[in-house]
DNA sequence: AGCCAATGTTGACAGTGTCAAGATAAAACG
DNA sequence: CGTTTTATCTTGACACTGTCAACATTGGCT
């Protein structure tokens, strides 16, 4: 499947957004040009427009998979029914975190400008999107009645916060302010100490 | 000064910053592009390579500027005599998210990875930048010793976490994902909260 | 007065996203 | 089966970008 040689190419949606995954992550986001993309795909330049109907477009595919991706990892760790929650939400913190450092370039084009201005989100990226927010404030309605999390606030108040805290850790780190790969783990534990200042433990 | 007619501009690198900020508010960040900007001063092309090494220096002296700006912003917060130190602490919650909604083209700027990757930062960004990063680490230990911020923990990685989930607001506000801006005084004040939950409230 | 360094200009190059018009093959339909 | 429609791919073109080299102009120093 996926001809090479053929004049139609089999599947070149698929395609692309493989090399554009491979590139992305070998040389970052800048180096992501639709020409150099179709020309990995062994395709000519303006191929890649009957598939998608715009850089951006593309671009988004490679974020949705991206986010089904997490969703998938968040779920695993939410769902261990052995583990107890205090321990769970400190995996969460960390594994959101080393997710975050160890895709640097794909992170940044979950979470940034380029694909989510006003205009530009495509609906398949909300479709894949939404839901993996949604889950986030499941979570912390679930860690606000164990008590870990303060049951005082609203629950979405809370979720943006405690996901903007995670974001920003995220950002500081790959962006390279103001916070270096060593103190990752360091950084996650002072996080979740932080949110659970206030906790009585789990009432079982 | 800066005449516009003459064959030397005047002070071109001066104009330059200033038509670079006024078009980044005004149109984002996108349509920063150096021919434009020279336009916009009146002088040809290739003439603010005289000044700037590159885009990217011009870039970071604008966020240069928009880090002694804020900086100044901050001890004007803190050095309150008057107010105690936990109001101070909830407006310097307030003042940064509000800092960063309203102007966030120059926020994106100033906090982006173009700036900031490793090779491309500017010795002259770093002088203003770093000063800035110091001071958040000193109000941190301060709010430590007042008992409004846990005192067991590391004063550095206490101040990335708090500093990270102010970044990690903003930068979910500004890219719109998550977070509404109608949003913002609710957001800082639960983020202020879960920061002092264990708070034993100003000796003295 | 005369030179030099600072500053500004034009020409050029490689790269980009995107569209229009034409070529080709696969699929649908009689 | 032949024919037509439709999906896909290609080439040509355009406007735009950052950056450099070569050349022009000027202000200040000796």
């Amino acid at each position: 499947m996926a001809n090479t040689h053929t004049y139609h190419h089999g599947d070149l949606r698929a395609t692309l957004v493989k090399v554009a995954t491979a590139r992305l992550s070998a040389h970052g986001i800048d180096s992501l040009s639709l020409r150099k993309l179709a020309e990995d795909a062994g395709v000519s330049r303006s191929a890649p427009y009957h598939h998608f109907k715009d850089k951006n477009a593309l671009l988004s595919a490679i974020a949705a998979q991206g986010f089904s991706q997490w969703h998938d990892t968040a779920r695993h760790i939410f769902e261990q029914p052995d583990v107890p929650a205090r321990e769970r939400f400190r995996q969460f913190v960390h594994r959101y975190i080393r997710y975050a450092a160890d895709n640097p370039q794909l992170y940044e084009l979950m979470f940034g400008r380029t694909i989510w201005q006003e205009q530009s989100a495509t609906s398949d990226l909300k479709e894949v999107a939404y839901p993996c927010f949604q889950f986030q404030v499941s979570m912390t309605r679930y860690w606000q009645e164990q008590g870990l999390l303060p049951a005082g606030h609203d629950t979405l108040r809370l979720a943006q916060v405690t996901w903007g805290t995670l974001h920003g850790i995220a950002r500081l780190l790959i962006d390279g302010i103001y916070a270096h790969s060593s103190h990752i783990d360091e950084m996650c534990d002072t996080a979740a100490d932080l949110f659970m200042q206030g906790s009585c433990d789990t009432p079982e």
